[in-house]
DNA sequence: CCTACCACCTCTAGTCACTGTAGAAGCAAG
DNA sequence: CTTGCTTCTACAGTGACTAGAGGTGGTAGG
């Protein structure tokens, strides 16, 4: 039988911290792992692969409740995958629409950087555009 | 002398919520607004311009704190305004570097999105991707 | 004058995904 | 035996609001 992982390992293996992994079992993301004698949460090969999943998906931008979805729609193993295609796309659609956003964002943000004139606070083109900028 | 407004009143001209108005009183970026006979919040052209600066400010995405030394800084009226400068140019930069991240976030999700070949839940390629990817 | 209705009030708790802290106990090496 | 690392629990804090409960004030219509 497989060697026994202590949390700090599972840490190191998926960098994740520590405090996030008991997080994630106290939110139910990761299921209660079993103690030693003396109370130390122990882990096997498959929670490390699922929380390789988890932080995968926490890194690709997908919230808990979205990662807490897959991972039940994957129970289902002869189901079609039609309903992870959709948490995906949707998923890529805000992705999209937050890029643009910030595309926006960064280009008023550079026209109001290259407006500095190093003048007196009271002139400062940079504060009167915050101030009166009306989306 | 000027007609007061009340809280609605200022809120419908700064597309805020009620709400967070007050939050903003209790915060100490607005400040604690005269109140009439009946404990009603009286706001005067001053607190919309102030209240307009912040919204603007959030909304290019600066911190209730990055925003809070600005309008410090604005009380020096005669000061240079590099400071000013300093922090939109940073702002900038962070923006920018989280705009390098999105992009590839969104590449890799519509990678990922495109992969779908319709399977079985237990041969879903998205499913093996977010489990299997190794940053 | 009464009633309905809206705007306003305070206070508290919830959101999201963690992070940090305090204080205690386990465990292996030197 | 001591040192120093790891682990444990439990709770508070982060940012920037948002929502809800439960109440008062002011006004317009009947």
């Amino acid at each position: 039988m497989a060697k026994l992982a202590m949390i700090g390992d599972l840490a190191r293996e998926t960098s994740t911290k520590v405090t996030t992994i008991r997080f994630y079992e106290s939110i139910g993301l990761l299921r209660s792992a079993p103690r030693t004698a003396s109370g130390r949460r122990t882990y096997d090969a498959s929670d490390i692969e699922r929380l390789h999943f988890i932080r995968n998906g926490r890194r690709l931008g997908f919230s808990v409740d979205e990662i807490r979805s897959l991972m039940g729609l994957a129970q289902d193993r002869d189901q079609d995958c039609g309903a992870v295609s959709t948490i995906a796309k949707q998923h890529l659609k805000d992705v999209e629409a937050r890029l643009a956003q910030l595309v926006v964002l960064r280009d008023e943000l550079a026209k109001l950087s290259e407006s500095c004139t190093k003048a007196r606070m009271a002139d400062c083109r940079i504060m009167k555009a915050i101030g009166n900028e009306r989306p």
